[in-house]
DNA sequence: GATGAATGAGCCTTCATTCAT
DNA sequence: GATGAATGAAGGCTCATTCAT
């Protein structure tokens, strides 16, 4: 069994290993201008082994993705560890996922290619990782907003509902940033988005 | 003086026949797989002539993201013409705008395209349209809150800010439609995103 | 007749017209960079109109050849004046050609292109008009050589010969200058070219 | 052991029978005609096969180029093992030269091609074959010249200089054979071309 | 005389994937 | 397990030239 485990070990170096040379190219390169070939040159194996370990490309960069969202959640878990009012909890949550957008680009970048793509991809496996790893992000600030009611500080809401409103309006505000300098216009991004955020925690304190 | 005239049409005529090869293809194929060569065959033209018209591939592709973002206005403009309470205009707007992202599925996916493409694209040529057309859907918004702080029914807020953050906030909720059978997991997208919606119309009908 | 004479003139002037065009682009882009399409635009007029000037686009770098080898005669033309030594119109006759080459690049370029092209074209016409143009340098060289011995500085050659060699080994060792940082390798480009030019000279006065 | 010697060797084979395929297209019809996809259809190999042996277009011409000048190269080695005198080695080293450019034509045009190309292309790697190869050609050259002041029967010279000015003026008259028509007029070309290199040996040989 | 829309073969290049070794 | 040579469809795009008006 020693044999075994050994192997499943060499089989997640291996898994590592070409993660980073895909990873190093997309931070490098892009999305558009990272291929399996370069891949497998940058990690140092054959391309067939590449396809030994991963189905395909879109297998390798769900993993990226699923890599990113990880750092968004680590991010955002360790605001639960704070004592700052919830209300700020999910102040810093809508600020994390908007420096994460900035800093962390090629991360995003990422999720927002497996998000906005037009086929509906996701087979069955990936679909349960995304529900994991991008569920678990909505689940913190779930609690945030239950220990928000708890504490008194909230009206009552659908904390569920709530979080999935929050979380997508996040989302969709941070692509705004593209539109900066055109339908923005005179408009900073950043007042628009942190107003938004305040509509949302105007509403949670409304009657308090 | 006819002459002129007349070229000046069927040159208008030809755009629209590569547009209708292009759109039909897109519809059918979906973005990826459309290809300059493929419009061309569908048009029933050379693909020099292509080119003599549109500078490139993308420049078809904005012209169609332009004519989606014009349907789109006129959807949200007819409300303007109605005599409905202005949250509820606010309301049929959101409901416009989902509509939209499912019956006009292609052209959300290529709103899509150039909203959330990595690279910057839009050439300063191409900004301008956009900022017309896109910009003209959120002043629509922009009017809808006033009228409503006109009537006295709404709060007073910035306008301008809460038309942008509203409008983003429905765009990303819309994306999350992809996420319904992982992230939302039991819960009805529909019923999130009007759950998100009535949260900005409650803001604005706080205290009234 | 007037009327000829000024249709005559106009036709020239639209040639001159397009000429400029295609000179400016030239100069801007490159040989290989500058089509018909870009000439048309530049010179403002349609591109049939081109065609109907010219045969072809071929014919107009001809033109551009012709004026780059005029420039060239002049250059040279212009030490015939001179009151130098026979052999110092010689030298001063190769500078100028190396100069040209440098700072006259893209005209020196045209030239290049059509001696080195490995098809043969030149139709009968633009023959007689390299003949013309390129012939008449070889006759300010013969008419150095000729002076020389004239004057008894220089030993008796067949002045045709050597000009014709003379001028052909000036023009081998300009095409050196793209081999400096190779073949040359530690060689000066100037200093070979000179001191090919004086082997030239020191032939012609030996003996004296 | 075996396994990687004869891959090695394959692949060896196949970069061969793509040059074969190219150089036979280049024979047949010339340096613009020559595509990558005839190229491969000739060689019945995949277009892709043809880029995963060589980089680029250009590097097959510059694999063919470095075979042109092997071919010259080994012809005017030949010389250095005869027991001609050294003004005769430099004759028959003119000979060659020009022999060369008639015969071997498509790999005169092919040099021809990289020397007056415009554009400074030769990518470092590309750089320091020519180096080599083109540089050996000259190396040669000197080596007569050497040997002629040597054998007391030249005159002293500096031999790297004299074989640069030689060489260069050797191939700028081998590009007036095309002009033989034109410029040369009734001049015969191979009688120029004979002369100049008589002008060059008579200085070599000069009081002696 | 002048125009300019239309052509379409052909260009070079990329790249995910397969499969025999 | 690992390799990497081979594929070939498809991509976007250029451009000299023609010809009906």
């Amino acid at each position: 069994m020693g044999l075994k485990e050994r192997r499943e070990r060499e089989k997640e170096a291996r898994k590592k290993q070409i993660l980073d040379a895909a990873r190093k190219l997309l931070f490098k390169k892009g999305l558009q201008a990272t291929s399996i070939n370069q891949i497998a040159r940058t990690a140092e194996l054959g391309i067939g082994t590449i396809y030994f370990y991963y189905q395909s490309k879109e297998d390798i960069f769900a993993s990226l993705q699923e890599e990113g969202l990880e750092i968004l959640f680590r991010n955002i878990e360790a605001l639960t560890k704070t004592e700052l009012y919830p209300e700020d909890q999910l102040r810093q949550t809508a600020a994390a996922y908007l420096t994460f957008s900035i800093e962390q680009k090629d991360y995003f970048d990422i999720i927002n290619y497996f998000l906005s793509s037009p086929q509906v991809m996701f087979e069955p496996d990936l679909k349960s990782q995304v529900d994991l790893k991008g569920g678990r992000i909505v689940s913190l600030i779930i609690g945030f907003i239950e220990s928000g009611m708890a504490m008194g500080r909230f009206t009552a809401v659908d904390a569920r509902k709530f979080a999935l409103a929050f979380w997508g309006a996040l989302y969709g505000l941070i692509q705004f940033r593209k539109l900066e300098k055109t339908v923005l216009d005179g408009e900073d991004h950043k007042a628009v988005f942190d107003y938004a955020v305040e509509q949302f925690i105007a509403r949670l304190m409304a009657d308090k």
